[in-house]
DNA sequence: ACCTACCTGTTT
DNA sequence: AAACAGGTAGGT
C-alpha cells in the first residue's frame, strides 16, 4: 500500500491532531509489531511528525530526554485516529492513547495501528535503545529535495545491470518509490522498465528525475492512491488511483496513445508499461 | 541479482 | 485450489 505519497498524506493528516499532546498509554495487543521497550512509555510529548522515505517519525520529548517512535506501514498498515467509542478490531495491533487536546474536543483519544498482514512495524527508540531500523540508515536521497538530481541518479543507475524497475524499487538509490510510482515514473519518462540501469543516458536520467518528482508531487496533491486498504489518519481515501497511467491497467488502452498496456514480472513484482510510449530501445537495435 | 519468507484477504 | 497484493529482510 503505502509509498511516499501515502506516507506523506498520513503524516499531514496526523500532525495537527497529535502535535503538542503526550502519550498517556500504549496498548500492545499483538507481539512482534512493537520493537523496543514496552515499559515506561507514558508522558512523552509529541513535538513533531516527519517522514523519511516510507518511514514516519514521531519526535518525542520528556523532561530533558528525547525519543523517537518510527512507523513503517509496509503493505497494509494504517494509522487511524479513533475516539474511545471505537472498539479495537481484529487487526488493531497497537493503540496509543493520547492526553486530552486543549481546546480541541474534535481530536480523538487514540491513534491505532491496524494492519491485516502484520508486516508493519513500530520502533520505539530512546537513549538506552537508540538503534534505527537497518533499512532506514541505508536510504537514498529524498526524491523531492535538492539532494536528488540527475547526476546522482545517473551515477547510481550506471553501476547496475538490473532493470530500471528494480533500481527504482531499491530504497538505497532513492527513497520512497514502490511498485505503483516506479511504474508511473517510468511511463512518464517514456522508459522501458526492463532496460538495464546501466543503459540509461544522461538526458534520460534527467527526464526520469523530473518524472519521479512530478508523479510524486501530483500523487501527494491527490492524497495518495487507494487501491484497497490505504487511508489517511482520518480514514479518508486517496484519489490518485483515478490518475494512474499504467499501474493496474494491463489489457486497457494507453491513455496517451491507445496501445494496449502490457504486464510483465520484474524484480519479482508485477510491472505495467505501454509498448508504444515506452519502447524497448535495446530490442529495436537488435 | 535474484529468491523466499513474512501474513491475511481477495480474486481468478 | 492457486495466484496475487502497496514492502522489505535475509539467504543464496
Amino acid at each position: 500500500m503505502p509509498e511516499l505519497p501515502e506516507v506523506e498524506t498520513v503524516r499531514r493528516s496526523l500532525l495537527p491532531a497529535v502535535c503538542g499532546r503526550s502519550i498517556a498509554y500504549v496498548e500492545i495487543r499483538t507481539q512482534g509489531v512493537w520493537l523496543g521497550s514496552d515499559v515506561d512509555l507514558e508522558g512523552w510529548l509529541i513535538r513533531d511528525v516527519t517522514r523519511r522515505g516510507k518511514y514516519l517519525l514521531f519526535h518525542l520529548s520528556r523532561s530533558a530526554q528525547s525519543a523517537l517512535m518510527i512507523v513503517h506501514l509496509r503493505m497494509t498498515g494504517r494509522l487511524l485516529l479513533q475516539s474511545c467509542d471505537v472498539q479495537p478490531q481484529k487487526h488493531t495491533h497497537i493503540r496509543i492513547k493520547l492526553s486530552r487536546a486543549d481546546d480541541r474536543t474534535d481530536c480523538p483519544e487514540w491513534v491505532s495501528f491496524v494492519d491485516p498482514r502484520r508486516f508493519g512495524r513500530i520502533w520505539f527508540l530512546t537513549g538506552e535503545n537508540p538503534e534505527m531500523p537497518e533499512g532506514m540508515t541505508r536510504l537514498g536521497p529524498e526524491p523531492i529535495s535538492v539532494d536528488f538530481n540527475a547526476d546522482l541518479l545517473l551515477e547510481r543507475t550506471a553501476k547496475r545491470q538490473a532493470s530500471l524497475k528494480a533500481v527504482l524499487l531499491d530504497q538505497t538509490v532513492v527513497a520512497g518509490l514502490g511498485n505503483i510510482y516506479a511504474d508511473e515514473s517510468l511511463f512518464a519518462a517514456g522508459l522501458f522498465p526492463a532496460r538495464p540501469g546501466c543503459s540509461l543516458s544522461g538526458p534520460e536520467a534527467g527526464r526520469l528525475r523530473i518524472a519521479i518528482v512530478d508523479v510524486l508531487e501530483r500523487a501527494i496533491e491527490c492524497n495518495g492512491t487507494t487501491l484497497r486498504d490505504y487511508a489517511d489518519g482520518w480514514n479518508r481515501k486517496g484519489r490518485f488511483q483515478d490518475c494512474l497511467m499504467v499501474y493496474g491497467r494491463a489489457g486497457e488502452p494507453c491513455r496517451v496513445c491507445g496501445t494496449t498496456i502490457r504486464r510483465m514480472k520484474l524484480a519479482g513484482r508485477s510491472t505495467c508499461w505501454c509498448p508504444f510510449c515506452q519502447p524497448d530501445i535495446q530490442g529495436d537495435v537488435k
